[in-house]
RNA sequence: GGGCGGUUAGCUCAGUUGGUAGAGCAUCUCGUUUACACCGAGUGGGUCGGCGGUUCGAGACCGUCACCGCCCACCA
């Protein structure tokens, strides 16, 4: 078999990955590693409707290199895989899917049609994320892949819900929800994004320039913005006059749109200025009512006026002034972002009449005449865009004569994350889960270094988030996703259970056989379902094998972005079902960023595709191009000329073992590397035993760019740059037991290396260690299950000195010759070396001629004059130049040397002067400075003593 | 407002208990000696952001300032 001159990834990766598959290669459990350790990770699913994107690529990676390596350390590995069905994400891309399509929209569709609708979409392009997976090399258990929409999956979400429900962890409740008005759901505090807005528009009562609406209503359509507005509101009992300070307050608002939602007017208590009026009232201004300024620490005497207006049904903050001083609740705001006023019974709101009594609005006759007086003033503003309305508000109040200014300013809005609109803080019924006290055992769990992670700073965050954490809204108004198990009888009872018989058993047995029951409409949180990952993937409420063995998984890789929405979450739920961690690490990696360091995305435009990069340069350089790049605690820039460069790797290595195949260098049945003879082959083997312990090392502690680089080192600087340059002469003299032992030791540190880079270019290793298995002792297994290299105690310092020394020696006369600008071939001189070292130079005359391009290499007891000296390991070396070249150059060069090593001598030497280090340093540290002056000193007595015979 | 991270060669970045500042890419010079031009050999280039401190010794530890990035937060 000839090997084909360049490396081509693209048409060996498909048949690769079908040997893997056929051989069944990651197959958790298999049965002669029934013993071993189990080791395991699980998969951060991926939306199932996704495609592949560089964070993946990352994160598999790195996923991948971890699994193989332990697979290979024999343990009985399990890499779980899987996709999460993304219930906004995959809903949002359906339903823009029949927009563009012209087809009827979700609602006209209806509930069933429609999911319907969503499990086409994903029959359709579930797969693709799965095999852009196995395109990077990803080395899961396919025949274990899991969705989060399964039935078994869901059963453990229904299971999971009841249990909590059962366990008073999980609740229904009316409070204030970050409402997406474009989605129409729910969203959990963690969705919710703040966007700074600032503003443009400036007005003032006091000035000149007249109040130009429209331009007022310009500026407010294009959002987001930012101003703040100044209202004064009459007190009652005073005839309002704007220029008489003592007939109003005044307030400051970013929102006024919610002004006639306003139930009142707080002010801090101790504010000298305004707590006079705690207890009158004021009128609110186009709605008329009369509502009460309250004393309440929330009211801040140095922000705006001092004053604030209070619209609990608006605001968190307000919401919860309301309670404390029993303001009424009025929402002015619809569901859809259009107002909707308190004319109009179509909304929801209600009073909070006295204390914790919560009233219905509707209970409330809003037709009566007085409502109706104050309604009639307001509805013109009924149905009309949020926005819109803000405008026409602030207009009216200016009419009216309570607008006081208008002034820009910077303030964070909450945007939803997804839909990006600008989030509307509503009181709705929603399900809740029991955070903090699910919190508890996370936070322990991992003081207590049950789960650790690595770095071991974000476990800061971690605590950070868990130490504050709010109930967990778990429901959301979609259709796609895990439907609430919870259902209602005509009188609003609820009825949690796992299914719908056993909520039917329940009504009846406390009603009476007529019960009927509706189901809650709404779905649960992804999130909700994807914190049961680590278990409910192993089969989870069933008592399996697979959770018995895998559980807790070993290690979770993943990105920061997702410590609070996943990785604690599992963590609490981990440990409230499974009552153990689900993790042991958390491996927390970085963003890949654009080159320039810009976060990808796609309005951007800078988005690079993984996929695109496997085409042109192959998996096998991109994996290690991320690996090579994974420094802890860094985000990763990436530049494409990065995956060139290992490409170019991958190629290098393919060239070598093609040199391999080409010099005959064929695997020996029963090589022992331990009874090589010949130096330089001790020392490869030497080499190799270092580098294998540094990289696993490496992979152990998760330093997976120290462990690529190591691996990079190892091929290209040693064995390619040297040991196959000093094998040559052997390779291609005589037949021989030297030139079969060399032979044997190339193909041996060639799967040596295979198996080393394995678990970062698994295609072009396992290709190669195909390859080389035609031949020779057949191979027992793929290398993806081979076993991973020990060459532990095979370090040989014996053979690192004599080719250390060649290697130095060739270097330097390199060095000098380019410096010289010599182009012809030169002789070299030893000068006074004793017999051993003479007959080490003879040993590698050969070599060291043809690589240093020497005609001749001598010996002499002292340097002839005019001759270039260097000194390589304590022994000088001279190469005479007389008539080859202008001596002012090499003295020239001598005198930058020594001034060199002068000023390193009398650094070294001031410090070994020096009291307080010869007292306090340790001693082997003292050693190590008084060897490295002497040997300075040593250096710059010979350059010395070279510069004086060229004079 | 709180927290985290960053600032090291032209660029992108390593630098794990403090003990001789490194790599890749790019630059420049030389080289077609049969594994590889996706190559080989060589070269230049850094007061490690500023200041102060601890120490015999600081890129690393402490303090402080400056600039950059990210996360969290209810501030009218």
């Amino acid at each position: 078999m000839t090997m084909e001159k360049t490396f081509a990834p693209a048409s060996i990766e498909s048949r690769i990955r079908d040997a893997w598959e056929e051989a069944q290669a990651f197959r958790a459990g298999r049965p002669e590693r029934a013993q071993a350790a189990p080791y395991s990770i699980v998969i951060p699913p991926p939306n199932v409707t996704g495609s592949l994107h560089m964070g993946h690529a990352l994160n598999n990676t790195l996923q991948d290199i971890l699994v193989r390596y332990r697979r290979m350390k024999g343990d009985d590995v399990l890499w779980q895989p899987g996709t999460d069905h993304a219930g906004i994400a995959t809903q949002m891309v359906v339903e823009r899917q029949l927009m563009e399509r012209q087809e009827p929209g979700r609602r006209d569709m209806g509930r069933e049609k429609f999911v319907e609708r969503v499990w086409e979409w994903k029959a359709e392009s579930g797969g693709k994320i799965v095999e852009q997976l196995k395109r990077l090399g990803a080395s899961c258990d396919w025949s274990r892949e899991r969705f989060t929409l399964d039935e078994g999956l869901s059963r453990a979400v229904v299971k999971v819900f009841v249990q909590l429900y059962r366990d008073g962890l999980l609740y229904k409740d009316k409070r204030l929800v970050n409402w997406d008005p474009v989605l129409q759901t729910a969203i959990s505090d963690l969705e919710v994004v703040q966007v700074e807005c600032r503003g443009s528009f400036k007005w003032s009562r006091g000035d000149e320039t007249p109040f130009d609406a429209e331009a007022l209503a310009r500026v407010l359509s294009k959002s987001p913005n930012g101003h703040l507005y100044y209202f004064n509101y009459p007190l009652e009992g005073e005839t309002y006059d704007p220029d008489n300070e003592a007939t109003f307050i005044q307030v400051a608002t970013t929102r006024p749109e919610t002004m006639l939602g306003d139930t009142g007017v707080a002010v801090h208590p101790e504010n000298d200025k305004l707590k006079h009026l705690i207890g009158r009232h004021v009128i609110l201004p186009l709605v008329g009512r009369p509502i009460p300024i309250v004393g309440d620490e929330y009211a801040d005497p140095e922000k705006g006026t001092g004053a604030v207006k209070i619209t609990p049904a608006h605001d968190f903050n307000d919401f919860e002034v309301g309670k404390r001083h029993s303001l009424e609740r009025i929402d002015v705001l619809y569901a859809d972002a259009r107002m909707h006023l308190v004319g109009n019974l179509a909304f929801n709101a209600f009073i909070d009449a006295i204390g914790e009594r919560i009233i219905d609005i509707d209970e409330l006759d809003l037709r009566e005449p007085e409502h109706q007086g104050l309604n009639s003033r307001i509805e013109e503003f009924d149905g009309c865009d949020r926005f819109e309305a803000r405008a026409r508000i602030v207009t009216k109040m200016k009419e009216e004569n309570y607008l006081a200014k208008i002034e820009p300013h910077i303030h964070m809005v909450p945007h939803g994350d997804r839909s990006g609109a600008v989030l509307e803080p509503r009181l709705t019924d929603q399900w809740y889960v029991d955070a903090k006290t699910l919190a508890q055992p996370a936070l322990k769990a991992v003081r207590d270094g049950r789960t650790t992670f690595v770095p071991k700073n974000w476990e800061k965050t971690y605590f950070e988030w868990l130490e504050n954490i709010q109930p967990w809204c778990v429901s959301r108004q979609l259709w796609w996703g895990h439907r609430i198990p919870a259902w209602y009888d005509a009188d609003g009872n609820v009825y949690v259970e796992e299914t719908e018989e056993a909520a039917l058993a329940a009504a009846r047995a406390k009603l009476g056989d007529g019960v009927t029951l509706t189901r809650d409409e709404d779905v649960l949180d992804t999130w909700f379902s994807s914190a049961l990952w680590p278990f409910s993937t192993l089969g989870w409420p069933e008592k399996t094998p697979e959770l018995a063995r895998y559980y807790p998984t070993s290690a979770l890789v993943t990105g920061f972005d997702i410590i609070f929405f996943w990785v604690a979450r599992m963590m609490m739920m981990g440990l409230h079902f499974m009552g153990e961690v689900p993790f042991r690490d958390v491996y927390i990696h970085a963003l890949v960023r654009d080159e320039k360091g810009a976060k990808m995305s796609k309005s951007k435009g800078n988005v690079v595709d993984p996929l695109r990069l496997i085409d042109d340069y192959g998996a096998d350089a991109l994996r290690f191009t991320l690996a090579a790049m994974a420094a802890q605690g860094r985000d990763i820039k990436l530049a494409t000329n990065r995956v060139e460069g290992y490409r170019n790797f991958a190629t290098k290595l393919w060239n070598a073992s093609r040199f391999a195949e080409i010099n005959g260098c064929r695997r020996v049945e029963n090589y022992d590397p331990r009874a090589n003879t010949i130096t330089l082959n001790r020392w490869i083997v030497g080499e190799a035993a270092r580098t294998i312990a540094e990289v696993g090392a490496a992979i152990d502690a998760y330093r997976f760019n120290d462990a690529a680089n190591a691996t990079y080192r190892f091929v290209w600087n040693i064995f390619c740059d040297w040991y196959l340059e000093l094998a040559k002469p052997l390779l291609q003299g005589a037949d021989g037991a030297e030139k079969d032992e060399t032979r044997a030791t190339v193909a041996f540190a060639l799967d040596q290396i295979y198996a080393l880079l394995h678990p970062f270019m698994p295609f072009l290793t396992e290709e190669l260690w195909a390859i080389k298995g035609a031949e020779g002792p057949k191979r027992e297994s793929l290398l993806a299950l081979a076993a991973w290299p020990s060459l532990e105690g095979l370090e040989d310092g014996e053979a690192e000195t004599e080719i250390g020394w060649v290697v130095d020696l060739i270097s330097e006369v390199r060095s000098l010759r380019a410096e010289m600008n010599l182009t012809s071939e030169t002789e070299l001189l030893l000068i006074g070396d004793d017999d051993a070292r003479k007959a080490r130079a003879t040993r590698w005359d050969e070599t060291i001629r043809k690589l240093a391009r020497l005609s001749h290499i001598g010996f002499a007891e002292a340097a002839p004059k005019s001759s270039a000296q260097i000194i390589v390991r304590g022994g000088v070396a001279a190469m005479p130049l007389e008539g080859v070249i202008d001596l002012g150059a090499e003295r020239t060069r001598l005198s930058k040397e020594i001034g060199k090593l002068e000023g390193e001598f009398k650094k070294l030497d001031v410090k070994l002067a020096n009291e307080g280090f010869l007292a306090k340093a340790d001693e082997d540290v003292i050693e190590e400075h008084r060897e490295r002056r002497d040997e300075t000193a040593a250096r710059v007595e010979k350059l010395n003593a070279a510069l004086l015979r060229l004079s």
